[in-house]
DNA sequence: GTAGTTTGACCAAGA
DNA sequence: ATCTTGGTCAAACTA
């Protein structure tokens, strides 16, 4: 079909190497973007990410990954290896896709409990 | 025929 | 008690 170029469609997101399957598209009004939503199709994968972008700066990504891979990286998936949860132990990672900038993060805890790393 | 994707509607929580 | 938003599921369509 003619790509009716009129329709805002999810332009193409980076890949992570995972299989990620679509389940959902809205438009969060609240920050004037649309948000994408992808659960990883591995088994045993609760894996979940959400990609937003500006309906009007389709280079603003930002990906953001919920859960955590409970099989290694797409190179392994080792289904008995679940030390990538050693890598991925915390619940939520924030990515900034495009310019690898930061929107305007609240100023949450720069280092409570959060991904200090360790 | 399969896989993946898309849209709409429904539900729940919070203010 | 009401309204709005965010998130998820199902069904349908296309390649």
């Amino acid at each position: 079909m003619a790509d009716q170029g009129n329709i805002i469609r999810a332009p193409d997101f980076p890949e992570d190497g995972h299989e990620w399957k679509k389940y959902g598209q809205k438009l969060i009004r609240t920050i004037g973007k649309h948000r994408s939503y992808f659960i990883c199709q591995r088994a045993n994968c609760k894996a979940k990410k959400r990609v937003e972008w500006s309906p009007l700066e389709p280079d603003d990504l930002k990906v953001v990954y919920v859960g955590t891979h409970t099989h290694e990286g797409p190179d392994q998936a080792g289904p008995g290896s679940i030390s990538s949860v050693d890598a991925n132990r915390y619940n939520l990672l924030t990515q900034v896709l495009g310019d690898g900038q930061w929107q305007s993060p609240p100023d949450h805890d720069p280092t409570g409990g959060q991904i200090t790393g360790q």
